[in-house]
DNA sequence: ATGCCGTATGATATACGA
């Protein structure tokens, strides 16, 4: 059965249900995986998304930060969220989906503003919550399971996948060591990194467009940080990745674009 | 470009994003 799955930092869901139920119409996606609901699980707008067509609903959300949620219309069983790095910060849902796909939805911590792991505790984090993910991947690659991991993984890992490299390199999301991580999370995993399947890497591709230049569409100054990833057993299947760059463009919007996955 | 802007919070300033 055919596949559209949606990535989509929305910078606050309760702030964001309107561009919800406007790209929901558009994108139709079977399930949306969201990062940065900012709400807690009790506050989660269950109605609201309902609403929208997605009775089966994973969420992990705590006060003010981070936060993720799986909606489907489709059944899913198996939610689990795990505590990376020992902090159960709500950077993770997994569920596993009809047909048996292991679905997994992550927000990398962002890592503040100093690259630098000595000074700085929240760069620290997100290079161990890196390394985290590459020693779960070892685990489980080539086991043969279809598996897709998407999200808000908050590294820009190619020259192309920023508005300009050079400029870039000692900036959050674009340091050598990021970049190194993020590549090594792939290939400990044995991922397929399906949006540079379908768009060259030779290409520029962005999903996220900083809130404070104002002249981002004129300049493109982008970088690609959400990801869609599938597992070998899935490669047959990828049919697009695409980004829905419009919707940044929307009235107060979130600085993410949506992503989204099409399987056959 | 340590500035640009958006969201959340026991808020009218501050933390955080990346």
């Amino acid at each position: 059965m055919p596949l559209t799955l949606a990535s989509w930092n929305v910078n606050s869901i309760r702030s964001r249900l309107d561009h919800l139920r406007r790209f929901v119409e558009i994108a139709q996606p079977d399930v949306l995986c969201l990062q940065e609901t900012k709400v807690t699980d009790d506050l989660f707008p269950h109605l609201e998304i309902e609403a929208l067509g997605y009775p089966y609903r994973a969420v992990k959300g705590m006060k003010s930060y981070n936060g993720t949620a799986i909606l489907s219309r489709r059944p899913f069983t198996s939610q689990i969220s795990t505590a990376w790095c020992g902090r159960d910060d709500c950077r993770h849902l997994s569920v596993v989906m009809d047909g048996d796909i292991e679905l997994h939805n992550f927000y990398v911590p962002a890592g503040g503003d100093l690259p630098d792991a000595e000074k700085n505790p929240k760069f620290a984090h997100k290079l161990a919550f890196l390394d985290a993910m590459a020693d779960w991947g070892r685990t489980i690659a080539n086991d043969g399971k279809q598996r897709i991991l998407v999200g808000d993984l908050n590294v820009a890992p190619l020259e192309t996948d920023v508005w300009d490299h050079k400029k870039l390199a000692r900036v959050i999301t674009h340091t050598p060591i990021e970049r190194d991580r993020l590549t090594g999370v792939l290939k400990a995993g044995n991922w397929i990194d399906a949006q540079r399947r379908i768009v060259p890497p030779e290409e520029k591709l962005f999903t996220w467009w900083s809130y404070r230049n104002r002249n981002w569409p004129e300049e493109d100054k982008g970088r690609r940080l959400d990801h869609l990833w599938i597992s070998p057993a899935l490669e047959d299947r990828l049919a697009s990745a695409t980004v829905h760059r419009d919707v940044r463009f929307w009235e107060k919007p979130s600085d993410h674009a949506p992503v989204v996955l099409g399987l056959t």
